[in-house]
DNA sequence: ATGGCATTTAAAAAATGA
């Protein structure tokens, strides 16, 4: 099953690129962050069109989640949002059972400018994130938690680390968050299968940060014990980030044995 | 150190992003 995950930032204004994208790499389920569209503005016939059934969380002008799966794949949500702060009417977490596995879709706040009200918000949402993460491990399935997670987990994941320090996706604590989040007992499934490369999975769109590999690599794959030894193969669709129109984020993906 | 670009809403300019 291949699984990917792609911030598209704006589902409307890069609808061109995404369906060329299904079309070339037909994954299994993809999962969307950014959809920047509210849920009567989603292109539904579209995707349905390009083959596929699709679970969305929309917002009007920003956020947005969306997990779509191929026709002939059931897919059953389970949950929409994070418990822990009911006011929150931010749409970034959608979660659903394709394929006997729990796909967790989410686009976690950046958190800038930093430190301030924004950070604090991302702080209390991985707080959140990570109680789902535990809930999720503790129930015994097989779990991907997948998207934008807006941290740049290392020095090795950030093309020049010294500028970022400061920065709400690289900040100390930000950083403390993640890796406790992941000591739960998750395996962030493109470090695994590229220990020591350089990879990147964002490059904003000043400066030709593409063409000169200026990146980050903030969106993830974190598994559940159950799929690390069912990881065959990932990575990043590099050359999408390469398209005329296309988002900020490249598209990233995973290929687990059935 | 700063500003560079892109999207959305809504009709110009602000907010947001990372």
């Amino acid at each position: 099953m291949r699984i990917a995950t792609y911030n598209v930032n704006g589902i409307n204004a890069r609808l061109p690129v995404l369906l060329k994208w299904l079309e070339e790499t037909k994954p299994d389920v993809a999962c969307l962050q950014e959809l920047k569209a509210p849920d009567e503005k989603i292109p539904k016939q579209e995707i349905e069109n390009a083959g596929y059934t699709a679970i969305w969380h929309g917002q009007k002008r920003w956020n947005g989640v969306a997990i779509l799966a191929k026709n002939g794949l059931e897919i059953e949500e389970t949950g929409r949002g994070l418990a822990g702060e009911p006011e929150d009417e931010q749409s970034r977490y959608i979660e659903a059972v394709i394929n006997d596995t729990t796909i967790g879709c989410l686009y976690l706040p950046n958190g800038n400018p930093a430190p301030g009200p924004k950070l604090d918000y991302k702080m209390r949402w991985l707080q959140r994130l990570s109680k789902r993460a535990k809930e999720l491990l503790d129930s015994d399935v097989a779990v991907v938690l997948t998207g934008d997670y807006n941290v740049i987990p290392t020095e090795k994941d950030v093309y020049k680390p010294e500028r970022w320090f400061d920065d709400a996706l690289f900040r100390p604590e930000v950083r403390k968050a993640f890796h406790e989040l992941v000591a739960q007992g998750w395996t962030d499934a493109i470090r695994k299968l590229y220990p020591e490369e350089t990879i990147y999975t964002f490059f904003d769109y000043f400066r030709n940060a593409y063409q000169r590999n200026a990146g980050l690599r903030i969106d993830h794959f974190l598994l559940s014990p159950h799929l690390t030894n069912k990881l065959k193969d990932g990575g990043v669709d590099n050359h999408v980030r390469g398209w005329e129109k296309t988002s900020d984020h490249a598209p990233v993906w995973i290929e687990l044995e059935e």
